[in-house]
This record gives C-alpha cells, structure tokens and sequence, in this order.
DNA sequence: AGCACGCCGACT
DNA sequence: GTCGGCGTGCTC
C-alpha cells in the first residue's frame, strides 16, 4: 500500500500521510510535486516528500490526497533533503519551511500552468532604424540597440535589468512603430545579451584564488576569499562562474539585500555569456515565479539573489558564492530565522560542490573555520589596479564645538578636498532630522507610547517617528505637559547634516542617501548614477552609503558618531564596528587618487578602536577571537535564543521561566541557559518581550535538546498568550 | 494558523 | 429554553 507523506503548510511540526487520490498512477508520481489535501475542515497545499509503504497511523484514519498539482518535481531529492534539514536544524514547521521556499502563486496550489510573460521585440520598421541617428532621444537609442540585439524579443524584465526603468520610452517607441509588445513563454531565454565587455587581465592572487577554486570543483569545499575591498573579489566571481558555465554547471550567488544593485547586475550581464536568473524582494510575483523556473528548469545557468534564494532549485550546481558573507542580512530575522550563508555551506556539502564566502571583512565564525583548516583561506591583500589603501584616523572631538555634528577639523578638510575637486563622503548612521525632540521649560521628551523609545523628528514631512515600530504622528508645535512652547531638538540626523551643509555650501552638488530619500521605487539607482557622473561632490548618509558602491572620486570619508556602536550590549557590537568603519573606508580612494578616512569620537583611547587603526581588521579579528575563546562566546560556543513577547509583561515572563522548568526536568547535560531577562528595548510596538539564552559547546548537544524541548513548550498552556520563537544561531542577542 | 467543539451568561 | 462568548484541542 503506498502512503504519501506530506508536508503541510502549518504551523505544527509533523509531516503527514496521505492515501494516493483514486485512479493514481503511482509510477508517474514523482516527490516533489505540490498536492492539494483535504486538511481539519479545509484544504492545503503540501509538498510530496515520500511515497511510503506504511504509515504509524491506522489507514483507516487517512484521508486521500485531492490532486496532484504538477506533472514534474518542484524540488529534487536534494532540494527536499536540504529543505528538510534546515526544517529541522531551525526548528520550524516543515511545512512552512517547503511554502518560504516557493514563490508566493504556486504557494496557493493553483494547477501549474506555465505562464507567459510580457516582453518587447522590434518591428520590420524598427529594424529598419539605425540607433546611432537618435542622438537626440539617447534611452531611445539605447533600447533600440539593445533589442536589435535580440530580434527574437526580450522579456520587460530583462530590458530592465539592462537598461533601468524605462517603461515610457518603451511606449514611445511603440507608437513610433518602432516596438511591439509581445507574449514570450517561459524558458524561452531571451539572453545572452548585446553588450560584452572584456575581463581585465586578474592580478597573481586573484588568479591564485581562481586556481584553487577551479581545482576543487570537482568536491565540496569551502573556500573563505578574504579580499580588502577593492581587491578584485567580483573578478574573481566572475571568472569562476565563466568557468563552471564552460563545464555546462549552474553557479547560485548570494548577494546582501543592499548589494543586488543594479550595477552588479549589469557587470554580470554584460561580462557573461550566460542566461542569469534575479531573485530580489522588489520583484512582482510572475517575474519572481518565472525567474524561480528558469532556475529550476537549468534554463538560467546563474541565478543571483538575496538570502531565500539560497533553496530556489537548480539541477546543475556545481557553485556557490556567497558575497559579503558576514552582512546580518543573510540571517532571516523573523519566523523562519535561518542562516542562508550557513545553509549555502551544507547545500554544498550536499551537492559536493564548492562554495566561496567572499568579504573583505570576513565574520569571527569564518575566520575560525579557516584557521581550524576547516576553510581554505584565500587572500587578496592588495587593491586591484594598485591603489593605495585609504589611510584612518581618529578625530578626538570632546572639546570641539560641533556644527551638526560635524567638527571644525573636519569641516575644514572636507573644504579643502571640495576645493581640489575631489568627492567627500560623510557617514552618520542615523536618519531623519534629529533623534531628540525635549521641551527646554519642563524637560519633556517625545516617546513612543508603543515603544521604549524616542520619536525621531523628521522636518521634510513634519512628523514624529518611531523608528521602531513605525508610529508617526504630526509633529508638536508646543510641549504637550507644561504647554510651552520652546521645544528643541537634540542631536542629530542626517536630515539636519544635509540642511547645515546646505546652508554652508550652497553651491556644491550635494546627495542624501538613506531610506528617507530613497522611499521611491528606482530612486537609490537614480542618485547613485548621479554620484557615478560626478553630480555630487558632497554625499553623506546611513548604512547604504556604506555597503557595496564604487566611489572612485571620493578621497576623504568622515565617520561622524561612531560612539554609539561601541557600547553596544550585544558581544558582537565592536565586531560589527570594525566592520562597518572598513566598510565605510573602502568608499575612499578606489582609483588614483588616495584616500583618507576621519573617525570622529570622544573615546580616541577606546582598545578597540586602537587595535583597529594599528594594524588591519585581521589583526582585529584575530584579538576579538581570542577575547572570545577566554568567554566562550560564538563561534567557541552554539547558542540559541528563545524569544517571547506578549500585551502583559507577566505572561511572557512565566512562559519562559516554565520553559526553564521543563529544561530542568530534562537531559540537559552540557547545555547552560542564561535568564528570562528581558529584551534590551523591553516594551516595542506595544509588546513586552523578554528572552532565554541556551549555549552549548557542542552544536549536537544542543540540536538533542532542542529536539525534545521545543515541541514540549509548544504545546505549554502559558505558550497561549505569548508570541514566541526559537533562534538557532542568533546574530543578535542584544 | 484556522476551525469547530464545548460549556457558561443575557435575551426573544 | 437558545444565541453566542472565546477557552481548548486537533489537523494525516
């Protein structure tokens, strides 16, 4: 008798059996497929996992699966198995974890039906226009050539991609009758495309870096591509890609959500003769779905994407590579809280294939693995093209008389490099216009009411906001307890660093980027393009700025308010610094000219920071290591968080504390656990939330335990009122 | 997560 | 007598 087993979208732990639907064809039923089963009272869509012999249940209790919806595999033997281990690694319903990784329209359970996508081509009379002659209409001209490239057409969203966001120069040359719009079917590949550029000639480490790869990819491996920035690593992405698509394989990238750039995207378009699959949260459902089949399909030979591409299938990997693998944003900070930089490592393992962590700041877990031999240790020490690394300094500021938090000394430097010609970049890691509204009569603050937090000022839509949970309300015009009306605000924003320098330099091209200024679809593209042309010789901004860009012409980068990230309660803050100031540094002085990065602080003797501008972020990290081994802190040790959050403070306090109880009463030899204490920021968006820390110095220790305990809290009655989650590896336990 | 079953208060 | 409150438990 043939059991299916099924994973269900729900949020319960089991896999659940299922009869075959009448008149099944058992030979023809490959795993894999969805299926849609009756479920309670309604209907599911699941996943085919296995087709068993026996069932622990009566069979008498099994209902039938409804239908069968695919007449292929979603997900191979492989993909089920990794999907599977991350289910259970993760600790989260198998059934969600199948659901997150398909795209949201075959989540549904609607019948496949492979859908066609709308896409442009040229016309006999379009094809009859020489691009060249439309100097006047130069997007014109620029899409005409692209397309007379592909006379089979192209899809919109390949146009995109290569063009930007172009929809009404494409209905304009429609109505010249120079475009029409046409249906273009899945799988049919519209790439590869016009415009090739050809590779730089690599320099000995990065050909070095490609050699070991390219001889180890034949197995699994992990190679960690520790390169400063500058250094080349894309090069060395893009070789090893070209390579691997030679040998007829498939190369998955995973890029930070911030560094899917439209640049990238157009290095690796026009350096590849490949077709390329792109999977970002900004893709409409049918362009995420066909990107998603593409890959699937071994249609697209390279699939970049952000961290849930990490389980999109491919038939033929044979790499992966992971770039900027210590950014925060690989790990999923919600629900489903995997790691796709860990889980990229074991689906390589799996399909014994290689995998490249790249960064220039590599996280202390990597760095650990290499030095235990575990990874291979690739180093690209020197900036491609020879440029000179970007010189840091600390600017002691506990006596200066700050202007928008911006020094004299500093002000005074950023005048001179303006003055040379040259680009300025200053980073303050704080938007809106100032974090502090205070009445100066009876020392009132604006506060969340949902939050333990501040309300940020912003002045360009004069509003409060909480930056937390999102709150907005108008902004005061006088005290709200003595009713006066001398309000201030205090410390400042970026808003405020772009309204004083606007005020003193009112001639020089100047840009905001954060997520305020770059709120509109296609508006971050925009104003980097503007950089790259050389509008701007003034920039400053958040994080963004800071991750990812090419800023050839900036030779002098400020850090403003470094002060806050190095008292940070997470063990981690002062790694995360030193990344982010390397970070931030490495937009300095990429070209000719040499750059030099300010760090203005008011702790100059601070260790850390010391240690940082002595000697290099390796020296750094290998100190941090050690601090962390005499703590027995990650990666010398495995933690997990048990988070909980609740209306009343009481409620989560008690399911955690019985969580603690039921650990007691189990086998929990070699697994310590630390609190309930609460969350830094105890109240937040109106919850109360409070954590439990687990740490362990085996993995598989503490995989045993949370086998056996977190379907026991599950089930808690004090579980009730509680939002609760398990995070395995956390990155911040804050 | 849904969704129904079940056992207690105010209504035609 | 019954309509409906939401606590409790299950989903192959």
């Amino acid at each position: 008798m043939a059991i299916l087993r099924v994973a269900v979208a729900a949020p319960v732990y089991s896999i659940f059996d299922y009869l075959p639907p009448v008149g099944c064809d058992l030979s023809q039923l490959h795993c894999g497929v969805r299926v849609r089963v009756p479920f309670g009272r309604g209907e599911r869509c699941g996943v085919l996992l296995q087709v068993a012999s026996e069932s622990p249940l009566q069979s008498n209790r099994l209902k039938r699966v409804l239908e069968i919806l695919d007449d292929q595999a979603l997900f191979s033997a492989e993909d089920i198995a990794l999907l599977r281990w991350a289910a259970d690694y993760y600790r989260y319903p198998p059934g969600e974890v199948f659901a997150s990784a398909l795209p949201a329209r075959l989540r549904k359970g609607t019948k496949d039906k492979r859908g066609a996508c709308s896409g442009w081509r040229l016309t006999p009379p379009g094809g009859a226009v020489d691009p060249d002659e439309l100097n006047r209409a130069p997007r014109q001209a620029e899409l005409m050539k692209l397309l007379s490239h592909s006379p089979e057409g192209m899809t919109q969203q390949d146009i995109v991609l290569n063009c930007g966001s172009c929809t009404s120069v494409l209905r304009k040359l429609e109505q010249r009758g120079w475009l029409e719009q046409i249906e273009i079917r899945a799988g049919n590949d519209a790439h590869p495309v016009s415009i090739t550029e050809a590779a730089p000639d690599l320099n000995e480490d990065q050909r070095k870096a490609v050699d070991k790869v390219v001889a180890g990819l034949a197995g699994f491996g992990v190679f960690l591509l520790d390169g400063v920035t500058g250094s080349g690593k894309t090069e060395v992405y893009l070789e090893l890609v070209k390579k691997v698509g030679a040998q007829g394989g498939q190369t998955l990238v995973l890029v930070p959500e911030i560094g899917l750039t439209p640049q990238l995207l157009q290095r690796f378009r026009r350096r590849l003769q490949l077709s390329i699959s792109v999977l970002h949260s900004s893709l409409a459902e049918g362009e995420r779905e066909q990107a998603w089949q593409r890959a699937r399909l071994g249609v697209s030979r390279v699939v970049i994407g952000t961290r849930s591409s990490v389980f999109v299938p491919m038939p033929d990997l044979r790499l992966i590579l992971v770039d900027e693998e210590h950014d925060l944003s690989f790990k999923q900070q919600d629900g489903f809280r995997y790691s796709a930089r860990d889980v990229a490592v074991f689906r390589a393992l799996r399909c014994k294939c290689p995998v490249v962590l790249g960064s220039a700041t590599p996280s202390l877990e990597s760095l650990k693995n290499a030095l235990d031999g575990r990874y291979l240790h690739l180093r690209l020490p020197a900036r491609a093209g020879g440029a000179t690394p970007p010189k840091i300094e600390l600017l002691d500021i506990r006596s200066a008389q700050l202007e928008a938090g911006v020094s004299p000394v500093l002000m005074s430097l950023l005048e001179t490099e303006l003055g040379a010609g040259n680009q300025v970049l200053l980073f303050l890691n704080r938007r809106g216009y100032a974090p502090i509204l205070t009445c100066h009569d009876c020392g009132w603050l604006a506060q969340c009411e949902r939050c333990d937090a501040r309300m940020t000022v912003h002045l360009s839509d004069n509003q409060l906001s909480c930056h937390h949970c999102g709150a907005q309300y108008p902004m005061r015009r006088c005290c709200p307890e003595c009713g006066g009306e001398a309000l201030r605000t205090l410390g400042q924003g970026t808003e405020r660093l772009e309204e004083m320098l606007k005020m003193r330099y009112p001639h020089v091209g100047m840009v905001r980027i954060d997520r305020d200024a770059t709120r509109h679809k296609g508006s971050l593209e925009r104003l980097l393009k503007e950089i790259k042309e050389g509008k701007h010789a003034l920039l400053l901004g958040t994080q963004m700025l800071a991750k990812g860009h090419h800023f050839p012409q900036v030779t002098l980068v400020g850090i403003l308010d470094l002060d806050q990230a190095l008292f940070g309660a997470d063990f981690r803050a002062a790694e995360r610094m030193a990344q982010l100031i390397v970070q931030v540094a490495g937009r300095a002085g990429r070209a000719v000219k040499p750059g030099r990065v300010l760090i203005q602080t008011r702790h100059p003797d601070h260790p850390l920071l010391q240690t940082l501008l002595g000697s290099s972020y390796a020296d750094f990290a290998s100190e941090s290591l050690r601090e962390r081994r005499l703590a027995l802190l990650p990666p010398f040790s495995f933690q997990v968080l048990l988070r909980a959050e609740a209306n009343q403070k009481e409620a989560a306090l008690k399911f955690l504390e019985e969580c603690v109880e039921l650990g007691g009463t189990m086998n929990a030899a070699g697994v310590e656990s630390w609190g309930p204490v609460s969350a830094p920021m105890e109240k937040r968006a109106g919850r109360y939330r409070f954590q439990l820390l687990l740490q362990s110095d085996k993995r598989s220790v503490l995989q045993g335990f949370l086998a056996e305990w977190v379907p026991r809290i599950a089930i808690l009655r004090s579980a009730r009122w509680v939002r609760w989650s398990v995070d395995v590896d956390p990155q911040e336990i804050l």
